[in-house]
RNA sequence: GGUCUGGUAGCUCAGUCGGAUUAGAGCAACAGCCUUCUAAGCUGUGGGUCAUGGGUUCGAGUCCCAUCCGGAUCACCA
């Protein structure tokens, strides 16, 4: 049984006895204690001055006497400060829970079983017509670490991607292609196939733009206003209306068109794989939109029958959300083509004959949150018990320090030549250091470049809370200092360092066991926050997976790992002459790596063991 | 204009269920600490009208209302 468990039951029984009120258990307040105030808990008072009729002072310290009376072996002595009863704990206490988390590597985990809910997370969702970028590298990492956390709260998880392979912006790449490209290929031209098809969307955006502008001109010439002249010449420029023409065709099953958006999407899945490797992300079930986007057509149909849609004269289909507070919603084009929206339904439709799904949550950017509103009063509708309750999970753009990422501009950082900057610089950072190098080979050493630049990449992203925009500053985010990725692997390299020199010990003079509960009498507070501290770690769990917010275990991580160092710089762990107090810190020591390694796992963030 | 969302130190960000006379980290600036288990570290100094005004109460950065500023969205685009 928790500490905290123990206290909040005993005052129960003792207000009640005091004031002869009965005590709902919310009305136990209980938080960690200031650090200048003795003591490690405290009670919060307040709520029950109300049955006492006394000053909350004098509430207080009638209920610490209680307590240490009933609970001698968990209250060792009291103090009161105001409507604050801060308890000193005996160490005991804190010695059995740190050896309850050091004996179970799964601390704060929930089980999952076969009767867990089955939750299905989409994320990535990539368009095929250009590489990743640095919006895309915020999404997988959120999609990813989310999965982890929900993992880790007992649930069964589909990782999923929603691969928008088909439409007009596929087509401009073919098209740049076949005019320009002279048959090359990633083989033949050394780039990764995502670049490469990239290269050529730019090509056709940069033409087709010389050729809106001098066919605006014409036209401004022949009389028209500029404005109007411009949005016409934008219609009628011949590239976008032989891409248009290629839509038409990959339509109607053109084989060859179809041949060549299957090669070229080919290429570029084989870039995505490399950079999803790089990121450590994997999905389950992948659908690809060109397989889904007419499924949605019958579903609309349903609903239309059942009376929740309804046909306009053109013969267009609307959703009236009007009653909801929302606007009316286009659902089939007057031609009886798919939208957006459509298509998703469609996707929904396709994942739930795959699926038991019992939620659903989408990670997609900010700029969507009305879409997903409409989409889950549709779904719900539309008779999807997961429907109603979908999550959105909503988080804000990546901004630059000269405004916000423009792919015409120039200014998109992209995914490859970010991860590569970042495990370069890392390489760099630890060459410096060359002490730390001694017995490594170059191959090790790269390896641990690969795993501190992208733990410092991934932290950066991570430790934000998702909701909010982010200034990602490629100068200052490549900091090792501080509030980062780095600082905690580090934190965990060294711990390993002392454990394998300590093992070594032993294995000179037999094992041991770890954390004694015997004789530790006098736990310094550093130690005891320490515990408290790596007790909170299920807690903080939890709430990650409550609050869909993986953030919230990246700032936990960073305090822990903050915590420590004071820790292992008041003390000489290993050359603590006292037994006793030196395997009790060789295992609390070992029990914050665990809960570390733990917690940056969650976050898909590596540690190693040196560095 | 409607809806949603954010505003905390020069900069980037935390801040749990509303809790403690003094609101926390990191970066940047300044001053200390490597004969001691990894200095990617530790300690200290300076830096704040928690956007503004009201309200709720024992108590508000946190909850409510209004205002100001920023962002997103409101397509027969995806």
């Amino acid at each position: 049984m928790k500490i905290e468990n123990k206290i909040t039951e005993a005052v129960m029984a003792i207000v009640e006895e005091l004031y002869g009120q009965p005590v709902p258990e919310k009305m136990v307040q209980l938080q960690q204690t200031r650090p200048e105030f003795e003591g490690q808990i405290t009670l919060v008072v307040f709520p029950f001055t109300k049955m006492s009729h006394k000053a909350p002072e004098q509430t207080a310290a009638e209920i610490g006497q209680q307590l240490v009376q009933k609970l001698p072996e968990v209250v060792a002595k009291f103090n009161a400060v105001k409507g604050f009863l801060n308890l000193c704990i005996c160490s005991q206490q804190w010695v059995a829970l740190l050896e309850e988390i050091h004996q179970n590597p799964r601390f704060g985990f929930t089980p999952v079983t076969e009767d867990s809910p089955l939750v299905m997370i989409e994320y990535s969702s990539p368009n095929t017509n250009k590489p990743l970028h640095l919006g895309h590298v915020r999404n997988n990492l959120l999609g990813w670490a989310l999965a982890q956390v929900m993992e880790a709260n007992g649930n069964r998880v589909v990782k999923t991607n929603i691969v928008n392979d088909r439409g007009i912006h596929i087509c401009k790449s073919m098209l740049a292609w076949l005019k320009w490209g002279n048959g090359e290929t990633p083989e033949s031209s050394g780039k990764k196939g995502d670049h490469l098809i990239g290269d050529y969307y730019v090509a056709f955006d940069k033409h087709y733009r010389e050729e809106v502008k001098a066919l605006t001109e014409q036209l401004v010439l022949s009389g028209l206003p500029a404005e109007e002249a411009e949005e016409r010449a934008k219609q009628e420029a011949p590239l976008i209306k032989e891409a248009h023409a290629m839509l038409v065709k990959w339509e109607q099953n053109d084989p060859e068109v179809r041949a060549l958006w299957r090669k070229m999407n080919e290429w570029v899945y084989a870039g995505f794989d490399e950079t999803y490797r790089a990121l450590g992300v994997s999905f389950d079930k992948i659908y690809y939109e060109s397989e889904t986007y007419l499924e949605g057509k019958e579903k609309v149909e349903e609903g239309l029958q059942k009376g929740f849609f309804y046909r306009r004269d053109d013969g267009s289909v609307w959703a009236d959300l009007t009653g909801e507070g929302l606007d009316e919603k286009l659902l089939l084009r007057s031609d009886g083509t798919s939208v957006y929206m459509t298509q998703d339904i469609g996707t929904a439709k396709l994942r739930f004959q795959d699926f038991p799904i019992d939620k659903m949550i989408y990670v997609v950017g900010n700029e969507q949150n009305y879409h997903f509103q409409v989409l889950s009063i549709l779904l719900d509708k539309l008779g999807f018990k997961w429907g109603k309750d979908l999550v959105h999970f909503s988080y804000g753009m990546v901004e630059l320090p000269n405004g916000k990422m423009k792919s015409r501009e120039g200014t998109v950082v992209d995914a490859d030549d970010l991860i590569a900057t970042m495990v370069a610089d890392a390489r760099q950072m630890s060459a410096d250091k060359v002490n730390r190098l001694e017995g490594i080979t170059e191959e090790e050493a790269q390896e641990i470049a690969r795993i501190v630049g992208l733990g410092a990449l991934k932290y950066f992203i991570l430790k934000v809370d998702a909701r909010k925009n982010m200034l990602f500053n490629p100068a200052e985010s490549i900091d090792f200092n501080g509030n980062t990725g780095p600082f905690i692997q580090y934190t965990y390299a060294r711990i390993r360092s002392i454990l394998r020199k300590w093992e070594k010990e032993q294995g000179a003079r037999g094992k041991e066991q770890g954390a004694r509960s015997e004789d530790c009498s006098t736990l310094a507070d550093r130690e005891i926050s320490l515990i408290q501290k790596l007790q909170s770690f299920e807690a903080t769990v939890k709430q990650a997976g409550q609050d869909y917010n993986p953030s919230c275990i990246a700032n936990y991580c960073y305090d822990l790992a903050s915590e420590y160092n004071r820790f292992y710089h008041d003390f000489s762990v290993l050359r603590e002459e006292d037994e006793q107090k030196r395997t009790f810190r060789i295992a609390l020591s070992e029990t914050v790596g665990q809960v570390i390694k733990n917690g940056m796992g969650l976050l898909g963030i590596e540690v190693p063991e040196r560095m």
